[in-house]
DNA sequence: GTCTATAGAGAGATAGAC
DNA sequence: GTCTATCTCTCTATAGAC
């Protein structure tokens, strides 16, 4: 928002079609190869304008990745919070991960790129976005104490829901590269459906027959 | 190599020398937010010597992906044409790649850019890179006609190497960022072997039961 | 083969008018 | 709020000496 001041109606539709547009560009080019001359342009209204919203390019690009993952929050904390037992919750919340990044997947272009980014020192600023999903997830857990699911040594959370995020932004991202010709939709109807259904057997499995819960030197 | 000239022993050096530099950069950083200076300095010479063994950035770029995909086939290559039926050879291969990104994860990161570049339309070099691998797998699919595996309708092929891929590259550039303060390292022995034991079951489950086979509309 | 020096393009940030 | 104009820095690519 503009210095503090109360946004005029005009300013937040602008403000607006600026996240929408460099959301899209930074998913597709990444944030060095995205000008600001290009959001612009998609806008319709001229680089400096875009200034007036955001203080510089850092900025931009941060209001994009909070409002991408705010999304996904809104819907995944419900169907968590639900009661009911983790092993028909979770593969619920898998469900609405895979619906999500069907309808918004510039989600996992920008996850892509923001785990990739994961070894500069500098550090991208994903954590920060992310933290919300690790106190959601240590809430969820410490809710349901007796869940049998909970007291099993062997499940590991983090392990389980890095192959659920990988093979899905793998699957929306790189399928249509790897089909290459032919118009490949991973996005479309039944490809999606084919997508969740697979994802969500890997999801049961490991629910059902954890491996080994990874070392984890660094725990208390 | 420097103008189709024999190359001498110390230019060899020192052009792998750069190769490995750059391959270490391009993956941490990306194409467009590495500085050849950088490389430069990594090998320890000037800029400008950089450009005599290639042309420019995107040459070297270039190498790099080349690179670091021919040892990957360098390695599935024996393992998939091997006799046996395709039920051990696919985990097997699938094996030997969980190995191959823990010994040289910078092919994580560069994959996980190159697919998250995939949307841009003058398009990413990953597909050149890419080839070998389906003329591979046509060839060994066209070599096991008789195989059960092979018979199943069912089973899409391109489907199991996205979900494969995905969630060990993803597994291996995501874990660190997500384990924030511990040294987690997913590159570490007990961790790898853990990711390969998931990996592979995850594997037998799809060729055991493959769902429907996703829709190919382009096919002929 | 490797270096120094420099040219030149690209793109973000800033100042200030309207 | 949005624009024009400009400043400045970074980084690639090139020319040519050693």
């Amino acid at each position: 928002m503009p210095q503090a001041a109360q946004p005029s109606p005009r300013g937040e539709r602008t403000r607006g079609s600026i996240l929408e547009a460099a959301e899209a560009l930074f998913a597709e080019r990444g944030f060095a190869e995205t000008r600001l001359e290009d959001v612009a342009e998609a806008v319709g209204i001229r680089r400096a304008s875009i200034v007036y919203y955001f203080r510089d390019k850092r900025e931009l690009y941060d209001a994009v990745l909070a409002d991408v993952f705010a999304g996904l929050r809104e819907r995944i904390e419900p169907v968590l919070l639900a009661p009911g037992p983790l092993a028909r919750r979770i593969p619920a919340a898998v469900g609405v991960w895979v619906d999500y990044v069907g309808e918004r997947p510039s989600l996992a272009r920008l996850l892509l790129r923001e785990v990739a980014d994961t070894a500069r020192e500098g550090g991208p600023a994903l954590l920060d976005h992310i933290q919300p999903f690790f106190h959601l997830a240590a809430r969820v857990l410490d809710e349901s104490r007796d869940d049998p699911l909970r007291a099993d040594p062997r499940l590991d959370p983090v392990h389980v829901a890095s192959t659920v995020a990988g093979s899905t932004v793998f699957f929306v991202a790189a399928m249509p590269a790897l089909l290459p010709g032919r118009g490949f939709d991973p996005l479309g109807e039944a490809q999606l459906a084919a997508h969740r259904a697979e994802v969500l057997a890997i999801t049961r499995r490991m629910l059902a027959r954890p491996s080994a819960r990874l070392a984890d030197p660094g725990s208390p």
